[in-house]
DNA sequence: TGTGTATATGTCAAATCCGACATATCCTTG
DNA sequence: CAAGGATATGTCGGATTTGACATATACACA
């Protein structure tokens, strides 16, 4: 399974969008990537903005503090499904979810 | 876990999209299913405009028929993590998603 | 009718993801 | 320097999702 190199890479304090290729990432893993770290972003910014923990989070969707943390700093272990119930759970709307998957994370290195 | 309702609802021959809340779907759970219902479609679309066969797609995505299959049909065990690596497999840009996230399914009944 | 090609359905063991918990780190503010 | 609130990290048992395989159905067209 390649969602191996994925992690690997992400594992590695994950950061920077776009910028992928430094490992054999193929292009599918890339865009998958990409798009997980611009909804990560976007969860985060929807949170903050209603003024709501990580734990208030959690609460609304079913969750724990720990998986929202996660989440946040892109840990493997989460689903783009789990990205997504966050975003909603937070009070994003699919127009809102539609803008975040049009933009693409700001590098950081 | 709520997805069991989720699942009780796409598992009963899912169709239509925006009227789900004939069961006690929460809002989130309705987006989420929605939006599942969209990517789905925009799956099928993307690959039958390239003309790949079920089989084709899985090959690109190191998958199998089945699970394109399960895919398409909505199947309550496919994840959106594998509706979105479906549809970059099958030759979709971050912008056609984009587009797929605005569009809501038709209504079939 | 038979053969071929595409898609659907059922099942299962292995892989992945989950919530939960413990604990650590980081910032404020007193 | 506490004490507290928020966020991060590590681990684990159980739940979900996966690819694979067998098989079924559907629709051509010879």
């Amino acid at each position: 399974m390649s969602t191996a190199k994925l992690k690997r890479l992400q594992a590695a304090g994950w950061k920077t969008g776009s910028a992928d290729e430094f490992l054999g990432l193929s292009d599918e893993e890339t865009l998958l990537v990409d798009l997980k770290l611009s909804l990560v972003d976007a969860v985060r910014q929807s949170r903050q903005k209603r003024g709501l923990s990580q734990i208030d989070l959690a609460q609304r969707m079913g969750s724990s503090q720990s998986r929202v943390a996660k989440l946040e700093t892109g840990d493997p272990s989460v689903s783009l499904d789990l990205i997504v119930r966050a975003f909603f759970a937070s009070g994003g709307t699919r127009q809102e979810l539609q803008r975040a998957v049009g933009a693409k994370v700001k590098v950081a290195a």
